[in-house]
DNA sequence: TTTGTCGTCATACTTTCGGGTGAATTAGTT
DNA sequence: AACTAATTCACCCGAAAGTATGACGACAAA
């Protein structure tokens, strides 16, 4: 903003310099005054536009529009490192959430139902939970699972 | 747009007659053309910051900053119908997958376990889930809970 | 008034879950 | 080679969850 008034105090400046050597040297000489003033009048509504566009030019409206989150899911690893959650332990925590029997992860994943049974027990306790259903929702509020 | 210009031609115009009046009356007479000259560059300068300011009044720059709108849940109450949900069933099944058990949900809802054991089955049954894992699972794919 | 839905509760039984303990195997590190 | 972490598995027991069935009262609709 100071700038531009700056740029218009140079402008009209040098403007009146250049009138004076019209002035002195054809115009007022050769003219009529009216041509003079016609002159100056000119310029200084072009200038006088040109500031008021630049005045005006950060006019923004800003709407903020609310779109659907995308979805974007990144695992939190540091968290996973912080509880000493294992990959396998992990895993069957997705399991879990998906709404799976012990038996059926065990199915799913080659191996006994006991293995699932002692995964998913030092999960609990490292997620604090005593339910299933509650593992689910501690994974989900630490960022382990979507 | 074409009033604005309108307006301006006329300033000028009436501006043009004052000019003159002045001009022979006093300022020619009496005083430096220079006078002359800077009030004819203060008038126009005026009159075209002003035009200035009208022409870009409404060249507003809109801007939409689109920003992921943060988890906007509405309960589907279509598919609750669809199912024959009762309201206390969908109740129970947000406890559930707050991760309380049957005892706590009893507790808080002061009603008997059994009464959530008859509840959580029949609404097992209409949603086709076999464990309370599954329900919660099912519950958020079908909108019935956040 | 009858009918149907909803919410409540109970009893009995089966299945699943979760806790505790111990141990073998594998893979990676020092 | 020794050590550690991760994974695997087993057995037992009690608690929790789930199934099946029946019942009762409130309340609204037909």
């Amino acid at each position: 903003m100071k700038k531009h008034i700056l740029t218009y105090g140079l402008c009209g400046g040098v403007l009146i310099v250049l009138l004076k050597l019209v002035e002195y040297r054809f115009l007022v000489v050769e003219h009529s005054i009216e041509i003079y003033g016609g002159l100056i009048a000119l310029l200084f509504a072009v200038l006088g536009i040109w500031l008021g566009l630049k005045l005006t030019k950060n006019k923004e409206t800003i709407i903020v529009r609310e779109v659907p989150a995308p979805q974007s899911f990144t695992l939190n690893e540091t968290r996973l490192r912080e509880l000493g959650i294992t990959r396998r332990e992990l895993e069957i925590l997705g399991l879990i959430a998906g709404g799976l029997s012990n038996r059926e992860i065990a199915e799913k994943l080659f191996v006994s139902e006991n293995t699932i049974k002692t995964h998913s027990s030092r999960l609990f306790d490292k997620l604090s939970a005593r339910r299933r259903t509650q593992a689910v929702q501690m994974g989900k509020e630490l960022g382990l699972i979507p």
